[in-house]
DNA sequence: TGACAAATTTGGAACGATCCAATTATTTGA
DNA sequence: TCAAATAATTGGATCGTTCCAAATTTGTCA
């Protein structure tokens, strides 16, 4: 119907009082009379007003309200959750986001900032793309608006960074597996050379060094950070002339499809060979056999995130700062703990 | 470093023409003379000018270049998929996306909204909440902001749609089932008094009577459409006085939670109990055994919503259009279809 | 009642880009 | 060489809001 917007302008004029009058009733200024507010409000909704923040973002003090987040595959459900925490404290904080899916490109990311950055986002919230460059992000901070690193790292790049501890999280996964009494124990999926995989398999390689086992190369088996993953990589782990009897995968979604592989292959997981998952992601909890992994949290490293880069947009300075977010590891069936029931035959 | 943003006037100043010939090679008029254009790009680069959309969109006849999306539930991979279609659209389009998950809240749904029309964007895709109603969407089509609702429907609102087509899904899905020789099929998951739910047990019904068989209502067992859900459905199916030796699934979450809870009733789905999802997420194809499924294809449908309303905003005219998206049956192994050729060897 | 303080209200100039109408520079043709 | 046509450039008003300084109204107290 209505072609033309409302403006302040327009309801100024139908409530008979100055513009800059309306202007403080929308942020609701203790300045002006209840009367006025009341009858001011009155005409705001009488007229469908609608507040245009592009025009109040002009004046230059203003920031913007809006940030910006960009996750590298949307579709794994670690940063679906990653982005769904985000998503929350933005909201209640009364701030919008652009979310956007890198796919794992560094040009779509690229553009994708640039993007943003014309719109005015009052900072960044990422998940790298691999092969993401400290330069792609320097405009930014040059620019002064703060950005957060999240879950891998961006060498070179002067941004604040939250991490979940994966060497730790690795190790005490590994532990936990020589408690359970298996001593030749691989590392299962996840793509070499990324921050992420070296951390994780330091972990699952100095745990093995502490208790004086051996952490033989052939028994890190690298492949995509998928179900399809898995399932590939503990085919490959299964043919080994010494195979072995329980893995820390890579993640959750490599750990499913090592349990996959182990079912076609006839073996049960849990029974039969220990599987340790890491992430947590919300279907561990309900799969048959529940995975044992190391919980990282990805809704709650997404709140963290978001709450991180909100006390830096506040406060105006960007003085980056590191966090590494603690991990525990979750005891369920996967892993072969709490079978004294069943008939046990780990020990080969 | 700079505190104070680059303008077109301080590239004007620095390349010693006008603030309109600035805004000419900015929106690469064939107006402006090459040597021009080229002095001013260098110091458009030189001075690190950022393009400051918000300014542009100030003047009445733009459209923004900015859309909304809004999904009911982030974490659900069928609906991340969904956004990544979207998101894959707009991004080649030069468009960004607000993204927000309503978590299925009406009312977090309704500020999300609010704060996307304050932000100016030119049009909306929503996957929209359970409970939303068609005054939630009014406003919008009453500004002449173009609406897609997918997924689901919202009773009333004047807006296009794109659903996929769960009545001929389910009914091909069922018979699929007679063929391979079942009589008694369960529905199993997803909650009662939705659209979707409707359709898809319609198409259960008619499939089950037009083979002469019967249609228990105890055999539609409703629970949440994810894999708890599926696991409590297939448990009250077992335990029916004649329970089911098939069924289909809500959605592919719960097929999951179905061959999760049929293998603790110590049943191998497939090969003791068919089993059929719907929509085909990524990991259907993965699982063990791989899921047989209704293939909505997500991406392709996120992509043609997204599509769809990009026609509608550069058009300027909304003229809602409804688009009832086509399934196919994937049959692959849950199903117990091709188990005669294949030796398995999962009989422990 | 008048003087002064406090409470409200209000023009008008920003913000950064666009776009129209008008101006200036360059070609073209006879 | 000069008018007419074409090419290129430009000032200024405009979009919708905020914010300052100034103006107006209301209230208080002697």
């Amino acid at each position: 119907m209505n072609k033309s917007r409302v403006t302040v302008v327009d309801i100024a004029r139908a409530a008979g009082v100055s513009k800059s009058t309306v202007s403080l009733v929308l942020q609701s200024s203790p300045l002006v009379n209840e009367t006025t507010r009341a009858k001011v409000n009155a005409t705001i909704r009488e007229l469908g007003y609608v507040y245009n923040r592009g025009a109040a973002n002009l004046r230059q003090s203003a920031s913007s309200r809006i940030i910006g987040i960009i996750v590298n595959d949307l579709t794994n459900s670690f940063f679906a959750e990653l982005a769904v925490g985000m998503d929350m404290v933005m909201q209640s904080a009364g701030y919008v986001q652009f979310l956007s899916n890198s796919a794992e490109s560094v040009d779509r990311q690229r553009e994708v900032i640039a993007s943003m950055r014309e719109h005015g986002i009052a900072g960044l919230i990422i998940s790298p793309a691999r092969g993401t460059e400290a330069s792609d992000l320097k405009p930014l901070a040059a620019s002064g608006i703060p950005v957060v690193a999240v879950v891998r790292n961006v060498v070179g790049a002067k941004v604040s960074t939250l991490f979940s501890d994966n060497y730790a999280g690795a190790k005490d996964a590994v532990r936990h597996l020589i408690d359970l009494g298996h001593s030749r124990i691989a590392f299962l999926g996840g793509i070499a050379n990324t921050t992420v995989f070296t951390e994780r398999v330091q972990g699952w390689r100095d745990a093995l060094a502490e208790a004086g086992l051996d952490a033989p190369d052939n028994c890190v088996v690298g492949s995509t950070a998928s179900r399809a993953g898995g399932v590939a990589a503990i085919e490959r782990a299964l043919s080994l002339p010494e195979p072995p009897t329980a893995a820390l995968c890579f993640n959750d979604a490599a750990a499913f499809g090592v349990c996959d592989g182990l079912r076609t292959a006839g073996k049960e997981p849990g029974r039969d060979f220990g599987v340790v998952g890491f992430d947590d992601v919300i279907e561990a909890e309900t799969a048959v056999p529940a995975l044992t992994t190391v919980s990282v949290d990805p809704q709650g490293m997404g709140r963290r995130a978001a709450q991180m880069l909100l006390k830096q947009v506040n406060a105006g300075r960007v003085e980056p700062e590191a966090i590494v977010s603690s991990v525990r590891l979750v005891v369920r069936q996967s892993c072969g703990a709490g079978l004294k029931d069943r008939t046990r035959r780990i020990s080969a």
